[in-house]
DNA sequence: CTTGACCTAGGTGTAACACCCAGGTTGTAC
DNA sequence: GTACAACCTGGGTGTTACACCTAGGTCAAG
């Protein structure tokens, strides 16, 4: 197969396929005639590997190191699991933070609705956001 | 005020304040003897403006639109609403698909916990990410 | 006069691609 | 045989908001 083609069955970008390759988690042959790559069933394999694993929240780095713990002849798993485990808390932390954020824009909106446009009068540069956060210092006190 | 010196007292980074200025959200004057930025107490300000719409899911981007308008004499507080507007289901499917993640990730380590390490037999690179996703397409049947 | 703490400009690294460029290749229809 | 579309190549840039590093200049205190 070439590029295309091994995008399509997988249903990635042709760009995601050459990144992948790039940075060496794809290995295909050469087409010595004109340089072309080439990519078999294992590839696609391990295509679809990486699709699963990243939908597992592995990032691309991880990944490598697990097909590089493959490569070496040990079991990856009790990295996967050690890996896994220790990006469990880091994305459940992300979503605390886009909810609190979530948190501060909605408040904001509520409030801006009784809020006048006001014009930069040179002391102030927009008063819709410089006027916020004495709400949410109220939730502490 | 020297750049340090700024930077405590809005409690970010010298490297923050540099980045600022950097993309002109900053203007310093120059010391003439030794080229030092001189910040004075209208940076203080802008920087804790900057802050502030940080906090409210603004961009630095987004930042420097509102102080730009805010220089072409017109208000930008319209903008501003249409900005947090149109931002804010952004940061919800954000949310959104993060709780996906960490769904998928916490049925995964469940599932994990009754499978053994399994050994790479050439035909399997982590049977443990591989052997995943039955239990998704379920959901779905 | 030497520390130590500060400053400068500029470059690199981060994540995972998307997009663009210039130029070569292939297949097909005419 | 040629024109054209669709594909390929390597390599570069852009995205976000900084953090970190380098090499060298500045400055106050002891």
């Amino acid at each position: 197969m070439k590029v295309s083609e091994l995008a399509r069955k997988a249903t990635v970008t042709a760009d995601t396929v050459r990144h992948y390759t790039k940075i060496g988690l794809l290995e295909p042959a050469r087409n010595p005639d004109n340089g072309y790559q080439i990519y078999d069933s294992t590839a696609l394999k391990y295509l679809r590997f990486i699709q699963k694993a990243r939908l597992l929240g592995f990032s691309l780095h991880d990944i490598e190191k697990i097909v590089h713990h493959k490569h070496s002849g040990s079991s990856p798993c009790p990295m996967v699991r050690t890996l896994m485990a220790s990006r469990l808390p880091k994305v459940e932390s992300q979503i605390a933070e886009l909810q609190q954020q979530l948190t501060r824009m909605q408040q904001a909106m509520d409030a801006w609705e009784a809020m006048p446009d006001g014009l930069p009068d040179g002391s102030s540069i927009c008063p819709l956001i410089e006027h916020w956060n004495n709400w949410e210092e109220r939730d502490h006190g």
